[in-house]
DNA sequence: GTCTATAAATGGATAGAC
DNA sequence: GTCTATCCATTTATAGAC
């Protein structure tokens, strides 16, 4: 599939794509202001001048690496028929996943909006985008099945504080190859969310 | 006690406190890399040339201004009487003001550690850093009173949620004072970890 | 569509006067 | 202890050839 799709696109649209794949990992890894176009042109093969031929300044290529194009990820489950509990389970694990797979676009939204206010919009259309158990865990709180809070600052809470323990475990091993969510990570923050050291 | 304290101060060391207090704040709000030394030196009212008499380089500021002089900020309760509960609690409630009052040193940590790796020691030495509540908490893990889990991954986790939150709202209200802690965050924070949604 | 070459501005850092 | 003036490397961005 991915064959087929290769070649059916232009020369150029594969560019544009190595360019933003190579920016959003090196955006992810050092940050935007200490990521040079020359470096990002460099590691996707390609002259600063056609980078610039693709995006009209660095913020077009900034905004353009934390686009949503991976963030869908749901699942369409019958959410309606879960118990709290399993609902509140699988709500949590299907945000560990998506956050996971898609780290490098929510840590820079999460670690460059404050200091780039254009990023703002990317910012409130990620956290705000709802999944289908958002809207029933939504719909379980308007009825008084669950306790009531601020979903959204709940989710900006447990992102904040995935993407913290992963920031964590790289620092103390800065060459660890990430293919999954770390067990003990996934535990922990489980066991946080779920309370489970309140006994 | 300010004013005695600025009368036995020298002329230098108060320049030097205001290039840490000035910088720290920019590297807060505009993260390290974005942040010039033209611009730490003319909002602390000083040249550059002063600057660099004090510090040899930006990244020697960078790490004075990261230095754990607010850090300790610990009661000296009676932790050994409390129940679980409220042990877990107030735990929770020192650790949350310990980073409120210190958040530009915690953000800045948090940040910049895996950007700038010179700074990975002072991250370590932040959070393995013990309060006196943390070694009763180990303690009572260790005699099984309370489910044994990993308390630093725990506490990075706690640490990185708030400074979500806190982030969060500065991304709605760029204007935003922030004299104590927002009692929504306080609140959303607590529900969280005490796991009050899953009922 | 991509490159070489370069403009224009800004970055960290220092020498030397007061 | 502090400043003015300046150095040199690096940065974003572009013009024009192939």
């Amino acid at each position: 599939m991915t064959e087929v799709q290769s070649v059916k696109k232009k020369k150029g649209t594969l560019t544009k794509e190595k360019i933003i794949k190579t920016a959003r990992n090196l955006f992810y890894k050092k940050g935007y202001d200490a990521t040079t176009t020359a470096i990002i042109a460099k590691e996707a093969g390609v002259s600063e001048a056609t980078l610039y031929k693709y995006f009209k300044s660095k913020m077009t290529l900034l905004l353009s690496t934390v686009e949503p194009e991976c963030i869908p990820f749901m699942e369409n489950k019958n959410y309606q028929l879960l118990t709290n509990q399993e609902l509140l389970s699988v709500w949590t694990n299907e945000l560990i996943d998506k956050v996971f797979y898609n780290r490098p676009q929510y840590s820079i939204i999460f670690n460059e909006s404050t200091k780039h206010p254009e990023l703002s919009e990317q910012y409130i259309a990620n956290i705000y985008s709802m999944s289908n158990a958002d809207l029933e865990l939504v719909n379980r709180m308007d009825k008084g099945d669950l306790p009531k809070i601020d979903l959204i600052l709940f989710q900006v809470g447990i992102i904040g504080s995935f993407l913290a323990m992963i920031t964590h475990m790289q620092i103390y091993d800065p060459t660890i190859k990430l293919e999954k969510v770390p067990p003990n990570i996934r535990n922990t923050l489980i066991c946080l969310i779920e309370g489970k050291f309140f006994v």
